[in-house]
DNA sequence: TTGTACGCGTTATCAG
DNA sequence: CTGATAACGCGTACAA
């Protein structure tokens, strides 16, 4: 209790609080008493009330995707990414709340903020679905800040965007592709995740800009669906082995690493050497990457400062976290490896 | 505000925090005025008065250790763990607090109980130092409930082991290393973790009982050390390909599929194929062993299933969070893949 | 079955 | 510089 403190102390609770808190003036001698009487007791104020009086939460939450059978924090970015929110977290006081999002039962985000649950939320595992573009809408509308990671929203008529930070995949996707043209791939197949990612989008718009610069034609049937999961990745092996032996693809594009090993896998098994037989490429340089054997040509992407950019963004101390729709988009990079060792 | 809704109802407040807390009789009549008077007016608790009020923190606390470089959540088990908890923990109706131990300094676990920020505490990456388990046992001192996952410590004098959940790790370790022998292998290296971790201490002591069992003579310099890393199994090539060429070793057991996916490179490079020229078996059944090629034999270790239990047993319903020293051994699973094909 | 009244431990405002 | 004191929004005896 801060009275005992206070009396032991000699001086008021408002004091005590003032000392504690570094707020006001107070005299130096004073000061240490309290801290004196403080350490004596082994006060630690609590946390609670001390919320309760501010009406702030000092939460910052990180509202995860379900994701059914895949252990979702098993997916590297989302870990990398939590990492770099913890870190600025820490850094600005604040304690990190994580939310598991229900399958298919889209949390209501403001709810949290009405309850006062959070002061502040960035989303990760965000898609472009009715349901998720409708929540956070909703969310933008009740004014509270939040931050969507690695996922960008196209404005819808004079609504803005919402505040994101993004990684530079269209580029990076342009990295890859020309790379494998230089090294002199010509059918390059491309392995790609749902639509209701930007970052599929972004990774397919790359494809398309560089085959058409280097004067290569975009034949759809090079175009491949997966889920961004290495056994959908596994799945394809049929198609590509036929390609690849038929002469239509001498190289391999895919939209993450984990699809990459997946196929990477398949085709071994059919005698087909990634790297040798065709160059493969995939994307986030995960660990994964360098566990592969061949180690995978992949596109390192800036997660743990995506994350730490996003927590800073909303929780900047100049005051209240900042609510404002601007969209911050890191540079990746590529990183040449075994796999796409270049064509003899 | 209740104010309102209590009013709009034609109610007092606490008939309110009645209805809305499912609490004392109610007639059913009043209770549908409330509920409706609360859904026009959007009311939604302040969580922080709530909590404020019960003086509960509403909070399990999740502790990670900081691996500097290594980015700590991508370590498998980690991102496992954490799901089981917060599985559990949204079951229970709590809110999950992440709290990043910093480098070398120990978080006051004690002052998290005292200030309030959690209910419960959740330990990860715990040591056997001076310094872990001296917070530890400070916890344990206060009476605070907390749980130790996926490490061990010995009782000391009379005082009683902490809450733990782990897996049986020496069964695991015999199994794999049986496993071993069992396809005709005799000379087998061992690579093994820091000793800190009670994980190194049972997959050694699993290691050392099959040798013996099977007649197999221990030979020390057969066991080597790495760090649970995978560069720290490619720093052994050196020595694994001396001892394979030398016919000194026909097997690798290491203490996790990082290190055994490391050493599996290493010697790769070296013309050593894993299920070839030696058999290979890892620990951990993390996904890297199903991108390996070959698949990486391993040992599933229930993670996820640690976590919810140690939620468990913290948040039990009936009542306050429980305290009890009781060891909870979950068992685990040899996993044959093809990296320890039989030796013809 | 429902209303009244109080307390929870801080912060913050306003005098002094 | 420091001391009273009013909120803060809810839970919960206790009384009716």
């Amino acid at each position: 209790m801060r009275q005992q403190v206070a009396k032991l102390a000699g001086v008021s609770e408002a004091t005590v609080s003032r000392v504690l808190n570094g707020v006001g003036p107070v005299k130096e001698e004073t000061k240490q008493r309290v801290l004196a009487a403080a350490a004596e007791l082994g006060y630690v104020p609590s946390a609670l009330a001390q919320r309760f009086a501010r009406k702030k939460s000092g939460n910052l939450g990180v509202v995860l995707p379900y994701v059914p059978k895949v252990p979702l924090f098993s997916t590297y970015y989302f870990s990398e990414m939590l990492g770099g929110i913890g870190e600025e977290a820490q850094a600005q006081g604040y304690d990190l709340l994580m939310l598991f999002r229900k399958p298919e039962q889209p949390r209501d985000y403001t709810a949290l903020f009405q309850a006062h649950k959070v002061d502040a939320l960035i989303i990760l595992g965000a898609r472009d679905t009715a349901l998720d573009r409708g929540a956070l809408e909703e969310l933008e509308r009740s004014g509270h800040p939040f931050c969507v990671l690695n996922q960008r929203y196209a404005a819808r008529g004079n609504e803005p965007p919402f505040m994101t930070v993004d990684a530079d995949h269209w580029s990076g996707s342009r990295a890859a592709v020309r790379h494998l043209v230089d090294i002199g791939c010509s059918r390059i197949v491309f392995i790609n995740g749902p639509a209701q990612y930007s970052n599929s989008l972004d990774r397919r718009a790359g494809y398309d800009r560089v085959l058409a610069e280097s004067g290569l034609e975009l034949r759809e049937e090079l175009v491949l669906a997966g889920n961004y999961s290495r056994t959908s990745g596994y799945a394809l092996t049929d198609q590509l082995e036929a390609l690849i032996r038929a002469g239509d693809a001498d190289a391999i594009f895919a939209a993450n690493d984990r699809m990459a090993i997946g196929a990477m896998q398949g085709l071994r098994e059919r005698g087909l050497e990634a790297g040798r037989d065709y160059a493969l490429c995939g994307y986030d340089d995960a660990d994964a990457a360098r566990m592969a054997s061949p180690q995978l040509t992949s596109v390192t992407v800036p997660f743990h400062e995506m994350g730490q950019i996003a927590a800073r963004r909303l929780l900047q101390q100049d005051g209240e976290p900042k609510i404002s729709a601007a969209s911050t988009i890191l540079p990746v990079q590529l990183v040449i490896r075994e796999s796409s060792r270049s064509r003899q």
